[in-house]
DNA sequence: CACGGTCTTTGAGCTAACGCAAATCCAGCG
DNA sequence: CGCTGGATTTGCGTTAGCTCAAAGACCGTG
């Protein structure tokens, strides 16, 4: 099983490896398609492999107290599926479903921690990956717990443009089929209330949405009503 | 400026470590006492050093983007403040605030930058205490994501008994000042709605509260109610 | 012991958002 | 080309939780 050691090459994780090191971590991988909807593993299961995205997108959700799954975040491609996990042994203590067709490069749990061991200058790299993590989680619970609905589908909306917006024509797309209901479990509501929230925007001519897609066609507005304090979603 | 290197050895992160190894980090520390309500770092103050909580409460808190502050968490003794920003430069991205009277541990981030490097047993333990933190605050993000305001305060509860219960004739107390206006920091949630909440625990027995302080009394009942589908809070 | 400031309680009204039900729309498939 | 199942829209009633206002309770201090 080997892959591009190229391919390793542009992610910031790997930057300040060796050609040879490189081409260490490329020989101990190994490539798994992945269909849409196709699970890559559940909550609980132990934690026998680290994932990388290679393409398509992951989103990673743990079950709710009540209601639905929540989605803590969707992986886009050069982002790992768990990190922390690889480190140390235990279960996943989320759920990654694949949200189209995609590709992941895998790692035994067993060959990455040798290999972490080995390549001294990986650790701290990881570390910052987490740092990262952690400090996207904080930032997405401020706005949970501070902002009402619409503010927080918007600040949603803007950061899955920054991560995965394709320019068209008609404005930006979201370069992957996502549901409202994906969107309700990304902020903490209901599809309904998504719903509504869209076509009102829609109408605003602020966006255009369609079945598991959203355009964006005014991004300044969006990101204006996303922080302005007084305006209201309400036509 | 030195300090006992005993000190260090009860903490799970220095246990990997030889005496040796402690002894330099304990000779790089200095100690930093803290009043009631004193800040420690405020958000985007550059950020030159790691503190460790030795004694007293740490709130860590972010202005959140209408509203009052968000508490991201509540540190106790043991743990680091910030830990991640102490590896690569930046800003503090919370504001560090005292609870009660408090003593730090506090390390230059060069100094503590050159000991990681120095001490290869260090970063692991880093980079797990990081992934600690990243799945609390996804469990967070969770509760507050698909919980009802009663219960996400009784989720808070039972975690700060957890951490700073002290048990007492009439049952466990929170052992350090915590207004409810903190609690409703905590859970995303106004003080009025705390108040409610709390008085109407109170009356069912559940509780005793003062100014600024907490005494679960029945802890089973309390989470129970945190986790049942259906009981409500009202009496 | 009176004072001032902080913290807490309580009331009243309001609205954002939920929950359910049902209609509609759409893509893919046979 | 019509069926079918998922995705979205919309209406309607309800309520949890917010906002504002004001009154109490408590603590430390002068």
């Amino acid at each position: 099983m080997s892959i591009d050691p190229d391919l390793l090459r542009g992610l910031s994780v790997f930057s300040a490896l060796s050609n040879e090191e490189r081409r260490a971590l490329a020989d101990a991988v190994s490539l798994r398609p992945l269909r849409a909807n196709e699970a890559v593993f559940v909550h609980g299961q132990p934690a026998t492999e680290l994932c990388l995205v290679l393409s398509g997108r992951i989103k990673l959700s743990k079950a709710g107290w009540a209601r639905d799954p929540v989605i803590l975040r969707i992986a886009h491609p050069g982002e790992f599926l768990e990190l922390g996990r690889s480190l140390r042994p235990g279960g996943y203590d989320v759920t990654a479903t694949a949200l189209c067709g995609a590709e992941l490069a895998v790692w035994s749990t067993q060959v990455w921690r040798r290999l972490v061991d080995e390549i001294p200058a990986m650790m701290p790299c990881l570390a910052q990956l987490l740092e990262q993590e952690l400090s996207d989680a904080q930032g997405r619970f401020v706005e949970i717990a501070s902002l009402d609905v619409p503010r927080r589908i918007a600040h949603a909306l803007l950061r899955l443009v920054n991560q995965a917006g394709r320019k068209e024509a008609a404005g930006i797309r979201i370069d992957f089929p996502l549901s409202q209901q994906d969107l309700a479990a990304l902020t903490g509501t209901t599809l309904f209330t998504v719903s509504r929230t869209l076509t009102c925007w829609e109408r605003r001519g602020l966006l255009a949405g369609g079945r598991r897609t959203v355009l964006v066609r005014d991004l300044p507005a969006l990101a204006n009503l996303a922080t302005a304090t007084e305006a209201n979603c309400r036509v």
